[in-house]
DNA sequence: CGACGATTTGAAATCAGTCAAGAGCAGTGG
DNA sequence: CCACTGCTCTTGACTGATTTCAAATCGTCG
């Protein structure tokens, strides 16, 4: 059981038992599927055990936006543990493994394990940082330095999860899709990595990334990764020096 | 005490002694002040009892972004709590009184007391379902109407905290720092604010707001209200029926 | 009154969006 | 094997939204 990855970076005791004991349903969902719609009230909430997933909005005028992209360990709807109502989707980019969890069993364990609820809410509390950078990057950063921001973004929480190097990782996304991250349209998104990689700081293809300068790609996006709380959080499959 | 204010939205049981027997010091701060700073590793949390404050971030060329505006109930960083690192800052906007209160304390009430757990986690995931609105905002509405959004998002929030009626009330905000909320320029709000008050919609000043046809601005903003998660919670100082 | 910050307005420049078309590429089915 | 189809990527020319720069006006407070 996966289970335990989401909650790794805090030294649990055994609280572990409790938590691979939760009841839990694994399913397999192909590419491109919707695993919550806004305006749901899901009795489920659910992890990622492998592929990727985006949360996503869709304003009035059609256009959608990206909110954030999920992966391996990541607990994708933890919300509706306690608000209830879905206010977002969460689609899935590739073909993925989820593991659904009783929304009362959560609610429950959180409670009668106040560790494990401590850990739950320190998730919540990440990812909401990482919100945070996000409005930043939108509000105030231009086309090159949010595609290079969230390059950086994404090659420390891949590397984090054991899912490649910083140097060079799997993304499987259109760049349509980038855009959609980016809050800018395709096309610019395309000029935006053509003027990257002519540049030599990184090269984008629809299912990797290879960043050449590392230095440089942090320089142009402005990117600083306290945000992301890595502290003391080790990168899955590191073992913690005694 | 108006401690309780910010967990009011849930039936709290005699929880709530504990919470207001929670230790806290109360301080008064006048306008444009920091109460923290991005860095700061603050051993104090704290709840705004009077006033307006903002977080933001600063980008590295200097411009910045507002976060979030916060107000009489609200818990302004609750994050510190577990994160230990402030990643943003939070400024007064207007003189303020804010209780402080130990991490510690926060963190021993949590696990003491499941309910009030709960309650905090629960303020920690509307916050971040705010922050998901506000990304699609910035990332995919233009300026007209991510002005329009937020002063609908304003008028339910300060109406909800008592402060106002969602037809007038009382919103601080220069311009400039409008432009730092919607990712806009001050001389583009200006702009923007000037065809909503010709359009009839609302009429801005920098101390208030006068909103004139609540359905026009709602459409102009595309704005529902569903990501508030205000459902079940009661406006402060409006009775509940038994 | 004088000073300072905030608002307002105009003109020019820039960034990103729109529209349109062609090229590359993978999968499908004959 | 190859043509066909659909999706993604790429590029160019043009448009439009927002920024930048600059200057004038307004309001408030000491």
């Amino acid at each position: 059981m996966l289970a335990k990855l989401e909650l790794g970076d805090r030294f649990e005791e055994q609280d572990r038992a409790a938590l691979l004991s939760l009841p839990h349903q694994i399913r397999t969902r192909g590419a491109n599927a919707y695993i919550l719609r806004e305006g749901d009230r899901p009795l489920h909430s659910c992890v990622l055990l492998s592929g990727f997933a985006v949360r996503h909005k869709v304003a009035g005028n059609g256009a959608r936006q990206i909110l954030s992209l999920h992966m391996k360990g990541d607990l994708v709807d933890l919300q509706n543990t306690i608000l209830g109502i879905a206010d977002h989707n969460v689609e899935t980019l590739t073909r993925v493994e989820v593991a659904y969890i009783p929304v009362s069993a959560i609610a429950a364990l959180a409670a009668s394990h106040p560790a494990l609820g401590k850990a739950m809410w320190r998730e919540t509390l990440v990812e909401a940082s990482i919100f945070r950078e996000w409005i930043l990057n939108l509000g105030r950063r231009n086309a090159r330095a949010r595609a290079a921001h969230f390059l950086c973004e994404m090659a420390l929480r891949l590397e984090m999860a054991g899912l490649g190097t910083r140097g060079a990782f799997e993304l499987p996304l259109t760049q349509e899709q980038l855009g959609d991250v980016l809050g800018l349209t395709s096309v610019h998104v395309n000029r935006t990595l053509k003027a990257m990689r002519v540049a030599g700081l990184a090269d984008c293809s629809r299912k990797s990334v290879a960043i050449r300068d590392w230095t440089g790609l942090t320089a142009m996006g402005d990117f600083d990764d306290t945000y992301l709380h890595l502290n003391g959080v080790n990168p899955v499959g590191v073992p913690v020096a005694a």
